[in-house]
DNA sequence: TTGAAAGCGATACCAT
DNA sequence: ATGGTATCGCTTTCAA
């Protein structure tokens, strides 16, 4: 089969066959500035007729700015992440960009994922995982390119955060156990937890402090499901006199937990109490049927891109942290209660 | 807190604080044509001095290619999805690309998204999700584009495709069961399935007439999970006389059918035995330790990498489809057989 | 409203 | 080896 060598069809070859100059083409493509009714009727032919397509790069080279938004995310095998992720994707081709992705493997990759960000223009950066440099963020900004967390700590004060509220996560959680009848409690976290999973850890630790109430800190030595299913290897987790509340940093370490403490002989919600965070899909398989506070990913996807937009026309505000709404999701493994007298 | 509007560096600063011309520090800067060595010298540290980054939108312009990748993909909480994406991402970037995502909801969006690929002059094109109109992929072509498809029907002339074996992975599977002493035969698959399921089915179909052997084909009515999990709901699944051997299209049609037997007080492999496809972190769970066809993510990341390069330096090559081996791995829904002598 | 022209930033050819 | 220059394709003043 021959390759036909056609060649690109540009703004030029629309104009000359619309009549007009490429100027003309320009305004009546981009709705920018003034185009006769007649003249952009012949253009818009004129285009349709030769399948032109504006040419990305030159148009981004000359406006300085890509309509691309990079996302940076590690680990995407891990469902919250991919439901994230997909989330965001969805949100930024709604509004009418495209995602440059980026997988980093280490915390240290995130800076250079930005420069490489920047040499290409993105309109914004949404950080999904890692901490990046206050000093390449700066970067960022000097090129007039906003970045935003999702899910992460606030550092410096270049960087936007959206951020699931962790507290009110730990406060329903507690709150649930506590109805359930727990007077044991236990915070199941990976020992090089992220900061999300260790700020989880001090709200729930605060939301039982108040009511007088100790916890438990066990430290997965590993990460994801494997962490949470070893972390239930330990003989000394259930004390005889109380039931336990257990809640984990994420959703993986509580299905692997769940699995390890079947494993000793002992379920939820007969021998203890398990709430995981981030309903993922698989918290909802019959297998596991898990209680779970749920995040809004849609939520969270749509407010980074707001905020990207926001600070795009006002660069000088101050860093903000905005709050996304959690709920609780009640399942198996600790199942509603009906008494409403709860006040924590 | 102001922000300072520094300008942003080109390569014509860089040249002037090295004292040579901008020829000479885009020659030295990507290793093309020569530099005297104490040009070059000068023109890394003058480029270091002042944080040069090369504009990817210029260079791509001018090039007439972007180092982009564009990658089609929908539904990426599917845990396969997500694995697979990984794995690309990983390749992709290994290679000095970036990946430039947009996810589908609807196979009609391929087509777009190939050509808002090529209005970012990438430098190849992969899907992983839906079929693209050939008249799109020629497109592509035209523009010295390469498309390469993953796990999909070849179409038309103009793309290659990676694929697992479908073949091989539904023989492994016949054979397990058979070793495992099933009589009876199921294949279950989304009624709406994608290629790729129904290619396993049918090599499964022909697997075991090989052998003389009908099989019977349960349809699921929804996709997913809770598609397998609905299927199971039949109360005339497994035959009193027969030890029943079920193949799943994919992970997730064959988590939720595990699930939904044992609803029906029906577990594996005790009352049946089940085989899945995809080998997603799932099927590993201690609560499925499904026995399944794995697919190596990296191979099929890899090869249709090598595709893209290959194609872009002979585009004129027919187009092809490159197999990558599956294997059977061995778990409790289907355990491994000790005898040595089945020949299928 | 329209068109001419000056960039945007980098690259590659072609003399030197 | 080096530097001048045309070019990639589009956008956006600025005059007319």
């Amino acid at each position: 089969m021959k390759i036909s060598n056609k060649p690109t069809v540009t703004a030029q070859d629309v104009a000359r066959l619309a009549g007009v100059s490429r100027a003309v083409v320009s305004r009546a493509l981009s709705n920018n500035g003034s185009v006769s009714p007649q003249s952009r009727a012949r253009v818009e032919a004129a285009a349709r007729q030769l399948g032109y397509q504006v040419n990305f790069l030159a148009q981004g080279l000359n406006r300085q700015r890509s309509q691309l938004i990079g996302v940076v995310v590690a680990r995407l095998t891990d469902p919250f992440r991919s439901t994230l992720v997909n989330a965001l994707l969805s949100a930024i081709q709604a509004r009418g960009y495209q995602a440059l992705v980026t997988e980093i493997t280490d915390e240290q990759e995130t800076g250079l994922s930005l420069r490489r960000f920047v040499q290409f223009r993105v309109s914004g950066v949404i950080v999904t995982s890692g901490q990046p440099p206050e000093s390449i963020v700066r970067e960022c900004i000097e090129h007039h390119i906003p970045v935003v967390g999702i899910n992460r700590a606030q550092s410096g004060p270049s960087m936007d955060v959206v951020c699931s509220d962790n507290q009110a996560g730990a406060m329903l959680a507690a709150s649930q156990l506590r109805k359930a009848g727990c007077q044991s409690f236990i915070w199941l976290n990976y020992q090089g937890s992220t900061w999300a999973g260790r700020a989880r850890g001090e709200a729930f630790h605060h939301a039982l402090a108040e009511k007088g109430i100790a916890l438990r800190e066990l430290q997965a030595t590993q990460d994801g499901y494997e962490g949470g299913f070893l972390a239930a290897q330990r003989h000394d987790l259930l004390p005889r006199q109380a039931t336990t509340g257990v809640f984990c940093a994420n959703a993986l370490l509580a299905c692997g937990f769940l699995d390890g403490m079947r494993q000793q002989g002992k379920n939820a919600p007969t021998d203890f109490h398990l709430i995981g965070f981030d309903n993922t899909p698989q918290t909802a398989w019959e297998s596991y049927q898990l209680t779970t506070i749920h995040q809004q990913v849609d939520v969270l996807a749509a407010k980074a891109l707001d905020c990207l937009h926001e600070r795009a026309k006002h660069p000088e505000l101050a860093a903000r942290v905005i709050p996304v709404a959690v709920e609780l999701v009640h399942r198996r493994t600790s199942p509603c209660t009906t008494e409403q007298t709860g006040t924590l």
